[in-house]
DNA sequence: TTGTGACTATTAGTCCGTA
DNA sequence: CTACGGACTAATAGTCACA
């Protein structure tokens, strides 16, 4: 996978973000609609998300889209 | 297409930034090695772009990513 | 609670044109 | 310069059982 240490980077911005709303990966799926496990690979950056699962876990974490770019 | 007026305003951000440098499609084609017709798709709010291909976006427009999420 | 592999349906994205 | 279309291939979305 390309731009693999990007991805890692959002991914990682997903998670912390996450877990300071002390959410777990279920918790957002549900928030979000997502797969719990769809989740999970784009917090590792397996996954090339697109930009309305982006908007979709902005919204379910109550933040704006552009928090998850910080250090992308 | 779900979404749409968000990715319409997603689409316009990536437009005004890039004609405020005075590039066309075709110049931000070929800095950011994406598709001409595929570029005025994404502008026009069609598609539902995906992370690495709105960071190479970004890239081409010498911007932060964090930029296009403007009124998103 | 999270990681992982496997899988199919859907969409992203390319390349060729036209106006 | 841009919109738009057709046809095509590569990649992602989305789900599941199980580790």
């Amino acid at each position: 996978m390309k731009n693999f240490s990007i991805l890692q980077t959002f991914g990682s911005n997903i998670r912390s973000l996450r877990r300071a709303q002390n959410m777990s990966q279920e918790d957002l799926a549900d928030r979000s609609g997502l797969d719990r496990s769809y989740l999970g690979s784009v917090e590792r950056g397996e996954r090339n998300i697109s930009l309305i699962n982006i908007l979709k876990i902005a919204n379910a974490l109550g933040i704006s889209a552009k928090e998850l770019f910080n250090d992308v």
